[in-house]
DNA sequence: GTCATGCTGATATAGTATAACATTTTCGTT
DNA sequence: AACGAAAATGTTATACTATATCAGCATGAC
């Protein structure tokens, strides 16, 4: 299956695309990975899925908190990070380590090695999944002797968009857009 | 010129290596780098420096934090910070992302583009340098149409060492050797 | 209905990092 | 040697990120 809405820009979505059906089409594909996988998607999991949605930029543990506590009254981080972990653990989200903050997965269910682009200008991620720099790892870590478990591929730098506009455009929470 | 500590177990010291000496050539290298740079390398930013040398696994801020507080009395954060941030900016060492912790560089003044292994039996870092694996992740951004400005690549694993020893080993400390 | 399990709530605390301002050191210039 | 600008460090306070622990509630198997 190909998501139309992720293939445009080297795997930034369009700037104009439909957002919400993006949201809709992630909550939709972790109800059915849950399912199979029988693990329980519960309403806050699914609430935590849909913050971490909310954009294309990386989500932060305590801004998902904030959202919670705004809709249903204090919430403890507790709550959200054990629904991240187990977002985390189902493939559902992919969690930054150079920002301590999180993504929605746009393969989920499909076991792969990805790679993140982050663009320091808009502050979207991009996931991409090259087969190519996968085997260029794997050989490496063999070559090295080593059993490779995680990798953590995160390449920061101007996405196609903003490596035409010039200067860093900013939005008005002062976030980068 | 080659470091012969590290080349033997695929970027991984040698269990039995001269670490003082190691140590020692770090120091030395470093003093060399920042007079060509024109930067000033302090008794303090040393120290930290070689503190982050005091083993091959990552050591975190606050480690260092604690061993500075030790030998000279309450230091704060800001100190130990300031230092690592005037050491990574001259290369001289590498933050792990995924550990929120530092290693010494072990090719300090080259510009090389480096991936990190990381044992999560032994808690060592290996720092290598693959030529393919960073052409191959210049090929995707490229693809991709994005402009590469920095790289992390933590690669966690067993270490070739640990592979064949079977189950962890930990030390005294319960840290992981 | 009871029980075991898993999920969430709640409190407390640990761990990581930076802002802001004061003081001291360094070094080139006078 | 004294001065002044710039860099480095000291100091205090606080922000941000994450987890341990125990209590209560929901779910599903029997």
């Amino acid at each position: 299956m190909t998501d139309r809405h992720q293939d445009l820009a080297g795997g930034f979505p369009e700037t104009d695309h439909d957002h919400a059906s993006c949201v809709d089409e992630a909550l939709d594909r972790a109800v059915a990975i849950c399912e199979r996988r029988q693990v329980r998607l519960t309403p806050l999991r699914r609430r935590v899925l849909q913050a971490v949605w909310s954009s294309h930029k990386p989500v932060g543990a305590y801004n998902i908190l904030t959202m919670l506590t705004n809709e249903r009254g204090t919430t403890a981080p507790p709550t959200v990070y054990r629904a991240l972990e187990f977002l985390l653990e189902n493939g559902l989200i992919h969690r930054i380590e150079s920002l301590n903050a999180f993504v929605g997965c746009t393969k989920p269910g499909q076991d792969h090695a990805w790679q993140l682009l982050i663009c320091r200008a808009c502050g979207r991620v991009a996931e991409i999944s090259d087969g190519k720099l996968d085997h260029a790892i794997a050989d490496a870590a063999s070559r090295a002797g080593f059993i490779l478990q995680r990798r953590t591929i995160e390449l920061a730098g101007l996405c196609s968009a903003c490596r035409d506009s010039g200067p860093a455009q900013r939005d008005g929470d002062g976030a980068l857009v």
